[in-house]
DNA sequence: GGTTGACCTCAACAAAGGTTCAGGTTAGAG
DNA sequence: CTCTAACCTGAACCTTTGTTGAGGTCAACC
């Protein structure tokens, strides 16, 4: 209802949530689901329906890719409100918030390429002791971000450093 | 009870899933877990008490290393099964195993490693166009193994190909 | 003004990877 | 022989990221 005109240009402007899903390859049910973990927020109509502002494809396109890095929803949500609230986020705010995603990446890629790298010392060895190798070493580990395991692995695997292969 | 000696030599080879979880740095319970999914066997006393041989201890090892590099229970479940039942794996045969997780990680380092290369540009440069971006594009998806979001990015932001950034 | 498709809320379920708790048994030290 | 730490099972609960369904409303076309 809003008006009686329902496509005058500031009408053409918003989106139902429908049009968000199809136009962001995002399921309706994700999109409610974003909102209510506050990643994204819409005006409501006199008949309680959602009106999301075209600005929100853009909040929804950063939190596909940024889910696709593998950074959790809370980690996206808590990026996003370092967004302006009074204006519309200019190609500087994205690039500020998604550089922050960039050293993340650094950061995973460099210790996955350790982890590789070790692989075969230490599984591929056998001995898989877990007090001397690189792999389990808690030292070797870093803040750990993104998905995965995050408990470190500890301890020694044989108190008396043999590993009795067989 | 076993026998009426607690400490005969090939008792000694045995741990409890207390010992067990000491030595390992895994939890009781998530050792039961794996226990119940298949990734960890025991023998049970008369008593009804589990009893680990102490290869045990490097199978737990590859567990947590192989969930470590991302790698979902149920894989390393199925790479565990193809181990030896008959016999102790050797060196061999843990080099083997772990060769399919170097490949995959190989292939998820790489992935990656093209995610970062395309932020800037597409993040960054606050237009984000999921039609034109090299990071939203199924095409440049591979099998995507690993943790992280599975679904792809499709379809146009714009249809008109503008973005109205502001 | 009626039909139909899109929308609303709330609740339940899913899968992964466990943890916690209740209620009861065992093992081993003294 | 008794005490207690460690063990057992099963069920419930937790987090994340949503999906599905039931029951009901809204909006737009003819």
């Amino acid at each position: 209802m809003e008006a009686s005109h329902p496509a005058v240009p500031w009408d053409r402007d918003e989106l139902t949530v429908g049009d968000l899903a199809a136009r962001s390859g995002v399921a309706v049910s994700a999109l409610h689901f974003y909102e209510r973990k506050g990643l994204i927020s819409s005006r409501r109509t006199s008949g309680n329906q959602r009106r999301y502002r075209r600005e929100t494809l853009r909040r929804v396109a950063f939190i596909r890719v940024s889910q696709r890095v593998g950074i959790p929803l809370a980690d996206i949500g808590a990026a996003l409100a370092t967004l302006p609230g009074d204006r519309t986020p200019t190609a500087k705010d994205w690039r500020r918030i998604s550089q922050a995603w960039h050293d993340d990446l650094d950061a995973r890629i460099e210790q996955l390429s350790r982890l590789r790298d070790h692989l075969t010392d230490c599984i591929g060895c056998g001995c898989l002791s877990l007090r001397r190798c690189a792999l389990t070493n808690p030292h070797d580990e870093l803040a750990e971000a993104g998905p995965g395991p995050r408990t470190l692995l500890v301890e020694g695997l044989e108190p008396d450093g043999s590993d009795r292969p067989a």
